[in-house]
DNA sequence: CTTTTAATTGTCAATATGACAATATATGGA
DNA sequence: TCCATATATTGTCATATTGACAATTAAAAG
């Protein structure tokens, strides 16, 4: 063998490219999917809505790069969300400076501090309702608008067969709370009994032992029957897995043209 | 605006990378999935096998890049192929030479030349099973192996729904055609009469009218009644679209552990 | 014309889903 | 304490889908 690099490339048999990890935080707030963005404060696209994001580091992994850049933006570490690679996106005019490909991620989480300002960037990051986005009510910079249209795409769809939903929630949510992420997310309304059968059947979601639901009275103040807790159970793949299809209710919202 | 290049990086101050597009092309021969790999000619990884794939070029889309290689490598141009992209993989010690992102791309195709020799690129390319290369039977250059996995893992999930089934078949094929090809990515046995049933209803195929099937007797010879022509629906999303699911028949092959 | 082979359609029980009623368990006030 | 109110949770039942398998159709071969 050969020593520190054992096999170099002729250095221009290959053309150079800057490569970026972007990333597509979603969140439920104010009863809606929002997604989290900042406010570019040059140019090109000055004012612009971007995705956080940056160029991925010498010895960086992609997904580390996309965590780095999430955790700098929120000012959150150790990332509570679910982070997860959706695509490259490449084509040469995407950025009019020089050829970028940008490693698209998309993640979801269940809150963020009330104000996620930028933990030393450039900018201010703000969440923002996908509906705005999804309209074109919101002027995004590079491709981002497709790569925000293609993430929300993956999650709605990823949704329906696996527990992805407990990710918009606390790590212990009542059957209600998730229910209102599927109607969130998915835009339609569902029956709950009938979803009540889905989260127990399914196999998709647990409940949660330990200090689990009936009893656990402590300084509740809500009318009704207490709702049990439940939990998104441990990925144990090679199982059927009901999917959530049409539990929809009868004058529910108006579903999307899925 | 400015000329040229309107807003132009520091040139140091991003890591240049080298972008690469990989393909894994999957067929169905010999009542087996393959995929198309070609033996490595130098090292690293010298005699093992490798994805068709090379450098995306200073002004080519991603998805071109992935088509060149696969027409370079297969000697078929204009190619009548289903390609679509997997995902990104850039651990930075996936090639031990430099540091390299490559955008991984699959794609399925009805039939192959007997001996898909290389069209002047350096190694043969040729055809094998998936079954080994998931048996950890093939030595596989770089990452490769986990690209396989996971673009068999996507195409599998990926026939649940839609017809892409379809794309290992000629344009027009038979119901038994198409059911062959589920039971052999699937690694099932189906059902004829169900299977018949969920292409008839389904949404997802339908049948070739023109010089359809019964009546187009010119020279064939098999026993049994001919069976009519189908085609893949033009994809007209917005249509719930069943799904195959469960149409095992009881005493057939073992299902993977899906 | 009969046998053989494969395609296609039909039947029926077992499940799953959609709609909606009934029951359980809290809070708050009379 | 008892009742009205608000949820959560469980049941019921008609309908739709799926799995298993029988019956029918349409060709080739002898």
């Amino acid at each position: 063998m050969v020593g520190e690099v054992p096999y170099p490339y002729d250095p221009g048999a290959f053309p150079p490219f800057a490569v970026t990890a972007d990333v597509a935080l979603f969140t439920i707030g104010n009863n809606a999917l929002q997604a989290l963005l900042i406010e570019r404060g040059r140019e090109p696209f000055l004012g612009a809505r971007a995705l956080p994001g940056g160029f991925v580091r010498e010895d960086e992994d992609l997904r580390d790069a996309a965590a780095r850049e999430l955790a700098e933006e929120t000012g959150l570490h150790a990332g509570p969300w679910y982070l997860e690679q959706l695509a490259a996106y490449g084509s040469p005019d995407r950025d009019p400076r020089m050829r970028v490909v940008t490693v698209a991620f998309w993640a979801v989480c269940a809150s963020l501090p009330a104000s996620p300002r930028g933990g030393g960037d450039a900018a201010a990051a703000n969440l923002l309702p996908v509906e705005d986005i999804e309209r074109g009510a919101v002027r995004l910079a590079f491709d981002h608008a497709r790569i925000v249209a293609d993430a929300v795409e993956r999650i709605r769809s990823s949704m329906e067969h696996t527990a992805l939903a407990a990710g918009f929630c606390p790590p212990e949510f009542t059957i209600r709370q998730l229910r209102e992420v599927y109607e969130t997310v998915w835009g339609v309304s569902l029956d709950p009994g009938n979803f009540q059968r889905y989260v127990r059947e399914s196999g998709v979601f647990e409940p949660s032992l330990a200090l689990s639901a009936p009893g656990r009275d402590d300084t509740r103040s809500e009318p009704g029957r207490p709702a049990s807790l439940w939990t998104a159970r441990r990925t144990e793949s090679g199982r059927p897995a009901k999917a959530v299809r049409r539990l929809a209710r009868p004058g529910g919202k108006q579903a999307r043209n899925r």
